[in-house]
Parts: structure tokens; C-alpha cells; sequence
RNA sequence: GGCCCGUUGGUCAAGCGGUUAAGACGGCGGCCUCUCACGCCGCAAACAUGGGUUCGAUUCCCGUACGGGUCACCA
């Protein structure tokens, strides 16, 4: 069987040269995990920062393993997150195709050149169970290593079942070198025959890596710390085709704790469920960058980065190499501080929906509702339970009335509320100010401290011990005529008790 | 078990031979204040361990412990 060399220079030609390129290559069996999701940002990043090209690939040879839409689910989430890709199986591009099934004729000639420099073989053993519990961890040679030309084209010729594996040397060491690890160097006898092209047809992951890397002419390959193990074996192909070397980038596991990584198992969020739990696209990217990554030198301390801001600061020397904890709370702090940051409309409207969850009558305005959660909430999902007193007046405790710091009780309030409530039926215009104004200057002229008179008709137009806001902001947003209801119905309460 | 990697407060982390060992989250205390928040101020809290090397080690080397990864016709 004779190689067309032509072919394989025709692939060389199309490779890009001279930029920085890389490429985010999930296997669409599942979702977006916050691990993903990092990789995927550090690996726009490092091609954004230096001006060069992104490309999204698919890597599909595991058909048993294809979760449907989970393509759709890494469209969308790197599309919403602004992490845009300058080729994909979408926008195309010179190197595709980019899915890997629809690469399938490459690879077995890519593998048959191995064969002919020797470097890799047909083995036409039975598939065996792996005997991982066999308590037998020494490698054994296959007898496939050593068949002749001849009986390997007898067998072909038979239509015997085949894989292709990499011939590994049996002695001396392969050192490869990690921009965040450094060199590792490990003996030759420790590393596996890896199966190159499964009995399918289809390559496995480490070679059709190896080979769609390079004629896709990526320069950075930023993948997680598992394959550490199997990148001296990536090394060894990349010298017997003769190829260039990229440059390896591996990032340590996002842990859910000391022991596991983050899984779906486990019951940890994707990206999907922290968007669907209130969390803010902004405040993740922020927070899952610096998880693993740091910035150097002057803004060492920085910390909240937009993304264009992080595509200036981020480099390569700052990613971690130890594994880290996915902290929830943290989360909370960089998306409240979202949420604090946003032009106060802004935040109105993405707050509406929630707000309208608890507050069903339109007569409560809910961008002013929407200006008091603002600074008093972590996550949006929190804010119905917040409000939903303004909807309806809960079935509150007379002892809510009661409060030392205050120095209120059931009679002071009675009596705070009796004076008040005929007040607020006359002031003039129904707005913050004059609220304010009325209450202050009554306090005032009874000689209590504000307080005294607050705590009551906050309480009782709220009816619960903890409101967004005080007295002033929720008589306002109630409007005139439900809080002097409410301050009434108070007043009876007190008066019944 | 072999091989590889890692180890600074509860968490994320700065540090890259000489520092009172940053900063942030969380915790605690206080101030502000019409509740709660926000904001502001402060406190507690760390170099896994034993040997080297060195005038001097959190920083460099070796061992140990602990943790992770890998040893698939999965990625």
C-alpha cells in the first residue's frame, strides 16, 4: 500500500503559520462544567492577549458516549459568556472541517504514516477486558509489536478486526516540557502501546489530538492537568512525524473539596445552573478566572476584571499549579458586586421578572422596589421572598412592635401610630422627601428619637422585623392609601392585644 | 502498587534567599443608621514535616507525610 505524499503535503499547506493560535476541544458528552468553562477561558485568553486565532473543535469519536444538544449547550454558553470563536464547525474556516467525525478519513492515513516510519503497528488481538483489579501492573509486550509485513497484510487481507497502536521504545526516557509545570521527564517502560485507531475506525482522543493540533496549526495546547501522564506519548508522535511541538499549558481541576473534582454527580453546577440560580455570566467568568489564575506585578491585588480587561492582563506565568476549591460564597461576593455595579436601570430590569414573582400588583412600582434590593441582594433569586410584603400584608406578631434599640413597645407604638397615621392622610405630596421630612419633624416635635416613631410604621406597613429599605421607602412605594390602611389595621392589632 | 504532579490562614491567593509573610472571601468586633443591607474601621487566622545547602530559608536540594492525576479500543 503506497502513502500518497501528496496528500500529506497538501494538509501542511493549509496549516496557518506565524500567529498565535489555539483551540477550545470539548467532547459534546455533556454540559458545560465551571472546569470547562475555565479551560475554554483561559484558552480564548491566551489567543486573545496575543492577538491570535481561537478555534472551536468538536471532538467526537466516542459515539457511544454523545449526549444530544449537548453541542448547542457550548455554542450558547460560549456565545453568552463572549468568548467568540474565530473558526468552528459553524463559521468554518482553513482547516476544517472542525468536528472530528468529519474528519475520520484523516487519521487512518495519519496512523498508516506512523506504521511506515515504524512507529506505530496493527495489532489484531482480541479486544480484552481492562484487568485493572488483576493486581498485575506490569506492561507486557504485544506479541503484534514483532508480525512481519507479511502476515500483518495476510491478516488485512483475511478481514481480520484491527487496531493501530504507537510503538513506544522499550528503553530510554522522554522528557516534555509544560509552561506551568516545567520538564518531566519519564522512562519509556512506564508509558503504554496507546491505541491510536480504535477497532471502530475512528481514532481515540490522544491521536486525533495530536493530529488535528497540528494541522490545525495550533501553538498553545491548554488542556486540563489529567493528560499530564499521557503527554510524553504526545511527544513521541509529534518527533516520528517530524513535527513541531506545541506549547503545553496544563491547568490543575476546579475541586468541589479537598478530594473530588467538580462533577454533575455530585450535584455541582454547571454554568447553566448558576445563571438558572441568579448568578450573573459577568461575576462567573470574573470569579472562575481567578480560580487557578492570578494576576503579577502592579495589579496583583486587582480583582475584579472586566473580560476585555482580562484579555490585557492575563498570562500564561500567573495560571496555578495546584488544584483549587470552588467557593460558592466567594461567587456571592463578586456577583453582588455585579449586581451593585449596574446603571440602576439596568439592574431594574433585569430584577423586574423576579420581583413580579412575589408582586403582582401593578400599582407597586417595581424599579423603586428594584432600587432598594439593589444593594441588599447577592443573587437575583433571592429577591421575592424579599418583597412579597408589598403584594400583601403578612399576618404579623404584635410583639414585632417591640424593640429595645428602638425603645419602642406595644403602647409607644400604639400611641406613635395614632399620631402619625392622621398626619400622613394630609401631607401634601406623596413622595420620599416629604415623607421623610413629616416623620423626622414629628419625631422631633415629641421629643423621641427617630427610632421611636420608625420601627412602628415600618412594622406595621411592612409587617415583618426585616425590610429592603425603611419606614420612608415602603410607605412610599405602598402609596397613601394602603399604608394608612395598614398603619389602621396596626393600630387595631394594638389595640386588640 | 508503578510512574508523574502538587502542598502559604477555613477558601482563593501574593511571594520567586534577608518581608512586621500582601490582598480578597468568609468569621468576629465596632462605626454609620428608621430594621436589614451598603459603606467605613479594626481583630483573629498560614509557610505540611525532617534533614541538608547557605551568613541567612516560605523561597534551592533530598527524604517523609498528606493530597491529586494516570496506568481504557473514554475524553
Amino acid at each position: 500500500m503506497a502513502l500518497d505524499m501528496k496528500f500529506f503535503e497538501e494538509m501542511e499547506a493549509r496549516i496557518p503559520k506565524g500567529k498565535v493560535r489555539t483551540r477550545f476541544a470539548p467532547s459534546p458528552t455533556g454540559y458545560m462544567h465551571v472546569g470547562n468553562l475555565r479551560t475554554a477561558l483561559y484558552t480564548w485568553l491566551i489567543a486573545r492577549h496575543a492577538g491570535g486565532t481561537f478555534i472551536l473543535r468538536i471532538e467526537d469519536t466516542d459515539q457511544g458516549r454523545l449526549v444530544e444538544g449537548a453541542v448547542d449547550v457550548i455554542y450558547k454558553t460560549m456565545a453568552e459568556c463572549g468568548l467568540t470563536h474565530d473558526e468552528g464547525p459553524d463559521v468554518g474556516g482553513p482547516v476544517g472541517p472542525y468536528i472530528q467525525t468529519e474528519r475520520r478519513g484523516l487519521y487512518g492515513k495519519y496512523a498508516e504514516l506512523l506504521v511506515e516510519k515504524g512507529a506505530a503497528y496493527y495489532c489484531f488481538c482480541e479486544k480484552t477486558e481492562s484487568d485493572e483489579d488483576s493486581g498485575n501492573f506490569v506492561k507486557e509486550a504485544d506479541p503484534c509489536r514483532d508480525l512481519t509485513a507479511e502476515e500483518v497484510a495476510a491478516n488485512l487481507a483475511a478481514g481480520k478486526p484491527y487496531v493501530i497502536r504507537q510503538r513506544i521504545p522499550a528503553e530510554g526516557t522522554t522528557t516534555f516540557h509544560d509552561v506551568s509545570f516545567g520538564d518531566i521527564t519519564v522512562e519509556n517502560s512506564t508509558l503504554d502501546d496507546q491505541v491510536l485507531i480504535k477497532r471502530d475506525g475512528l481514532p481515540t482522543y490522544n491521536f486525533a489530538n495530536v493530529v488535528d493540533d497540528h494541522l490545525m496549526g495550533i501553538t498553545h495546547v491548554v488542556r486540563g492537568s489529567e493528560y499530564l501522564s499521557s503527554a510524553p506519548k504526545y511527544n513521541l508522535l509529534y518527533e516520528a512525524f517530524g513535527w513541531d511541538i506545541p506549547t503545553y499549558v496544563h491547568c490543575s481541576p476546579v475541586m468541589r473539596d479537598q478530594h473530588n473534582k467538580m462533577s454533575k454527580r455530585h450535584g455541582d453546577p454547571s454554568y447553566e445552573d448558576l445563571i438558572a440560580k441568579g448568578y450573573l455570566t459577568n461575576a462567573v467568568l470574573n470569579y472562575v478566572a481567578l480560580l487557578g489564575w492570578s494576576p503579577k506585578g502592579e495589579i496583583a491585588e486587582k480583582e475584579f476584571f472586566t473580560l476585555e480587561e482580562l484579555v490585557d492582563a492575563f498570562d500564561i506565568a500567573g495560571i496555578s499549579k495546584s488544584p483549587a476549591i470552588f467557593d460558592i460564597v466567594k461567587l456571592d461576593y463578586f456577583n453582588a458586586n455585579y449586581l451593585r455595579a449596574m446603571a440602576p436601570e439596568d439592574f431594574a430590569k433585569v430584577a423586574e421578572p423576579y420581583i413580579r414573582q412575589s408582586v403582582k400588583n401593578p400599582a407597586i412600582d417595581a424599579a423603586k422596589v428594584a432600587a432598594l434590593l439593589q444593594a441588599r441582594c447577592e443573587k437575583l433569586t433571592e429577591i421575592p421572598e424579599k418583597v412579597d410584603f408589598f403584594d400583601e400584608l403578612p399576618d404579623y406578631s404584635v410583639e414585632f412592635f417591640t424593640n429595645k434599640k428602638s425603645k419602642t413597645n406595644s403602647e409607644i407604638s400604639l400611641e406613635m401610630l395614632q399620631t402619625v397615621t392622621p398626619m400622613l392622610e394630609l401631607i401634601p405630596d406623596w413622595n420620599a422627601e416629604t415623607i421623610h421630612g413629616s416623620l423626622v419633624g414629628l419625631a422631633e416635635g415629641l421629643n423621641v428619637k427617630n427610632a421611636t416613631l420608625m420601627w412602628p410604621v415600618r412594622i406595621a406597613a411592612a409587617g415583618k422585623l426585616v425590610t429592603p429599605g425603611g419606614a420612608v421607602e415602603v410607605c412610599h412605594i405602598l402609596g397613601r392609601e394602603e399604608t394608612v390602611r395598614r398603619l389602621k389595621k396596626g393600630i387595631e392589632k394594638l389595640q386588640n392585644a
